[in-house]
DNA sequence: GTTCCGCATGAATCGATAG
DNA sequence: ACTATCGATTCATGCGGAA
């Protein structure tokens, strides 16, 4: 098995972008900061500036993606003053304008949304993830984020100890682990483009602004092992660290150098699971 | 109880429209023919189209809504040659253009979507229900529209015997009842901007766009008894049925004679509930 | 070694208050 | 008038200490 490489660069994605090969990324999946929002890190960018913003790394990103690669943009516009914002709609029109293929978009319907109580709206509790495309020969692996067919099946796998689950290389030939894969190839379905992952919150000393299984979902379904992939507004690192687990090549650019620290610590402790890789078992909305 | 009417009326919605008296109408919720498809109907809109042959209509609409009201547009772009077409955003970008409020944009999840593969996309298991306004001050009445709340709380309550938790104000002085009211008046919780309703089976003789459950929800969330309903786009006719069950006057356009013939036909059988009207339990996701 | 419960904490949003 | 900050509201989740 090939050696993968896991690079965390620190700088902006509009410069840093240029220095990577054209036709080299299979995936980018990112969540670039919101208008708006996170001011303190980054410049907190006004809604109506949202698009010009965005364009010029958006096409930095079209150079580098490989004809049959894949960007997935995970966004949410906000409300303010009792409406939904329009820069997400209209940032989805003016990338069709620079060349990009609107290929679909995928809901992550977020179980535990954040509470709160208005007199004109409930809480939010969805995300737009954007599916776009160089062009229509795209990768796309549908097999690999199969689902179980029914609830018995999440039933019996509750039972496997957090051990089993994440068994390493050296003792997935026994047995037992051969068992467990036979239940996991076992009566799947394929899933829908409704996803349904719940936020992570404060596990750690960290948090991240989506789950690990965001874009484990989206890597393996448009990657296969030793691929490469972009992440150009890395933040805490989830999909570099999700890449390096299930192998394949990885480039995350940051702008804070903080969050880079941060991130190198999270790869170096981040062990690479290889051969009968323990596939996370998507869950029926539950 | 006041007497309540449930018109049909045949005919194209942009004359038809015309006809109602303006700030008549508390509520419209509609699921308009999508681009390309009811050929025969409505003589098959090209999506390149849609917006300028929907914003006459709008304009109506936007005439016949009181200030306080609500309409709901319920909707989805298809895809045609690998792509999502675009009218659906640019519909929305057009209705704010026009002096319509987009207040928020609703998820209906299908939990049992139409089943089918393709090699470039999964099924496709959301709708849009996107909310407009004429004003920042509509009506809308959450409580009518709680859950019970999430499963997390079987697990946490299960210890509790029943007289526990049934326990009445009186004793409730103690610590303990007071944990417990606690809990008590948590047993509904409000509910999120994802709607979870199962596609209809269409065991009848035609074929539903959407189940009574998604017209019910926003019904009874944006009016109140004896408020009036319209939906341009009546079709089968379940948004009637619907208002007049629970005891809401309502409106319905349908272009075609023989779908007009049905809808009058399901008004008439169908029975109104009055007094204590049985309130449907909106599950969680299941 | 389990199970159970208290607690903090979120890519939130609105309305009021303050500069 | 217009922007900036703050408090109130709300609920699913994971962690850690307790039973």
């Amino acid at each position: 098995m090939k050696e993968i490489t896991t690079k965390i660069i620190q700088g902006d994605s509009k410069e840093v972008l240029k220095d990577i090969k054209e036709n080299s990324i299979d995936l980018i999946v990112t969540s670039p900061p919101y208008a708006d929002s996170r001011k303190n890190t980054y410049g907190g960018i006004k809604p109506e500036n949202y698009v010009e913003w965005f364009l010029p790394i958006s096409n930095e990103l079209l150079r580098v993606l490989k004809p049959t690669g894949t960007f997935i943009l995970n966004i949410k516009e906000k409300a303010e003053e009792g409406e939904r914002h329009t820069y997400v709609i209209e940032l989805i029109l003016a990338l069709r304008k620079q060349g990009w293929l609107w290929t679909e978009e995928y809901i992550w319907h977020k179980k535990n949304s954040y509470p709160g109580k208005w007199p004109n709206r409930f809480r939010d509790a969805w995300e737009r993830c954007i599916q776009f495309n160089k062009t229509k020969k795209f990768n796309m692996f549908q097999e690999e984020v199969m689902l179980p067919v029914g609830d018995w099946a999440n039933g019996r796998l509750k039972n496997l100890s957090e051990t089993d689950k994440i068994r390493d290389n050296s003792k997935s030939g026994s047995g037992f682990g051969k068992n467990i894969s036979n239940w996991l190839n076992r009566d799947k379905v394929y899933p829908t483009n409704v996803l349904h992952f719940a936020t992570v919150c404060n596990n750690k000393n960290h948090s991240a602004p989506f789950p690990e299984e965001l874009p484990e979902w989206f890597i393996k379904l448009f990657t296969k092992q030793d691929d490469t992939v972009l992440d150009p507004f890395a933040g805490s690192g989830t999909t570099l660290v999700v890449a390096k687990r299930i192998h394949r090549n990885s480039i995350g650019i940051e702008i804070l150098p903080e969050y880079c620290e941060l991130i190198k610590s999270q790869i170096e402790t981040e062990k690479e699971l290889v051969l009968f890789e323990p596939q996370t078992k998507y869950a029926h909305k539950k």
